[in-house]
DNA sequence: GTTGCGGGGTGTGCAATTGG
DNA sequence: CCAATTGCACACCCCGCAAC
């Protein structure tokens, strides 16, 4: 299986980002990106999903250097000082909601995510090596279970989502494949060849 | 066939701007 | 004030095209 390699500007354009933020995120996050005989730096689908996870974290509201640690697996648990303000009086407000009592109404989802933010303010108020146990003993089969759920459900909705990315760039491909050859036999046959156009591309993503 | 030119894309580096 | 983002300048390389 041959690995799809695409340029920063293509990069950028599956993300949704400029080429300088993807350059700029690959300096502060230390992240590898690695580079072609000409020194353009090429990305893998690996590190599409890399970043598709980044800039997501950043819509969450996280810092680059709490990205940074959860890239590089330093310290899973990010301190709520990285996050902007916005998102910890979210969190704070939530919280402060949970204490008193749980609206009957509420999805499960935002019963999980209040539960936890409790589970994580309880735990930062402890010392810092007590915050696993206290996390693990607080945090049941049920929770473990939601989560996981949670993430395999976020997984898939991702796995679709670049399945989708590399069928729009395989088409695009063909095509170009499809114009060079219809040149080619042009000019076998003594048409003058115009300069080769990519069509216009519709966008096959939302 | 070779050469020169121009356009497009990429690189780095730095300054300016923005927003919390 | 500082982190994050954006803009700009300049250099390099590749490719297509026209002229010779």
């Amino acid at each position: 299986m041959e690995e799809v390699r695409y340029m920063i500007s293509d990069a950028a354009n599956l993300l949704h980002v400029e080429s300088h933020v993807l350059r700029y995120w690959e300096e502060e996050l230390e992240l590898e990106i690695p580079r072609n005989e000409m020194g353009h730096r090429y990305y893998t689908e690996e590190n599409i999903i890399q970043f598709e996870k980044i800039r997501k974290l950043k819509e969450e509201g996280y810092q680059l250097k709490a990205i940074k640690m959860l890239v590089h697996n330093t310290n899973p648990q990010i301190p709520d000082e990285l996050k902007t303000t916005e998102v910890v009086s979210k969190a704070q407000t939530e919280t402060a909601c949970v204490q008193t009592k749980t609206d009957p109404g509420m999805s499960k989802l935002d019963q999980f995510q209040l539960l936890m933010t409790r589970i994580v303010r309880d735990a930062i108020a402890e010392n810092n090596h007590e915050l696993g146990r206290e996390v693990s003993t607080q945090v049941g089969d049920k929770v473990i279970k939601e989560m996981n759920y949670l993430m395999r459900e976020r997984e898939e909705q991702e796995e679709e989502r670049f399945r989708k990315l590399d069928e729009a760039i395989r088409i695009r491909q063909k095509r170009m494949r499809r114009q060079k050859k219809e040149k080619k036999v042009k000019c076998r046959r003594g048409d003058k060849p115009g300069k080769l156009r990519l069509e216009p591309q519709e966008s096959t993503l939302s």
